[in-house]
DNA sequence: GAAGATAGTGTTATAATATAACAAATTATT
DNA sequence: AATAATTTGTTATATTATAACACTATCTTC
């Protein structure tokens, strides 16, 4: 981002605001026509303001869900966080960072 | 399974050999088009084999490259195992047992 | 070894997820 | 203001995965 401010542009603060609201992780179409009425009707809206999203970390993809959800937390590793998830309700809970700190110790990657 | 000696299907025999033969992780629509003519022509019988496969531990799932990679050997977990992943040519390392008993204990799994 | 149960197959169609490509509009930098 | 860089809106299409259904093969048990 090259905004004046690095703040987030108009799209992305729809698509991050919905996934906060939401409190588990929605997948790309839900979220698409969630926010359609604040003007996002394609695909491909929803699929940028997503991947600025988690390059800047603010969300996460769950891939074995192909869904989204916003961090609870800075994490140490934007693009390696780990979560533990409900096999039957999909429920989510990041790992914390002292957990995931030990993790990586243990892997020592 | 319940076949007599709990053998893979003929299916699943062509499935599992053509990824053990990859060495690396291959997509669905790939594995369909390499084994068509060894008979599987649709989707179906592809995703089916797969789905038997991991099921049994001797495939998993890379969730991230929507593909699929021979088990290296008798997993602790056959569905909670840990790839390393590379992000240029997408080789990936299964993570040995022992550290992934270590992580179990860290996270208290 | 026949009967019923379970699992696997072949097939067509379609659902769900994601990206390519391009023109127009906006914002940042000089 | 001129230029560059980014973001947007849009259409079309690619990729990944499953539903549904009729049929076949195998297992279990009696």
């Amino acid at each position: 981002m090259k905004n004046k401010k690095n703040e987030l542009t108009k799209n992305q603060k729809i698509v991050l605001d919905f996934i906060q609201k939401s409190n588990k992780p929605v997948k790309a179409y839900s979220i698409l026509s969630s926010v359609s009425k604040k003007g996002l009707k394609a695909p491909p809206q929803v699929y940028r303001a997503l991947e600025k999203l988690i390059e800047v970390g603010e969300v996460h993809k769950i891939e074995s869900l192909n869904s989204f959800v916003a961090c609870n937390s800075k994490c140490i590793e934007p693009n390696g966080t780990i979560f533990s998830i409900c096999k039957s309700c999909d429920q989510t809970t990041e790992v914390s960072n002292a957990d995931l700190a030990n993790f990586y110790q243990v892997l020592r990657i």
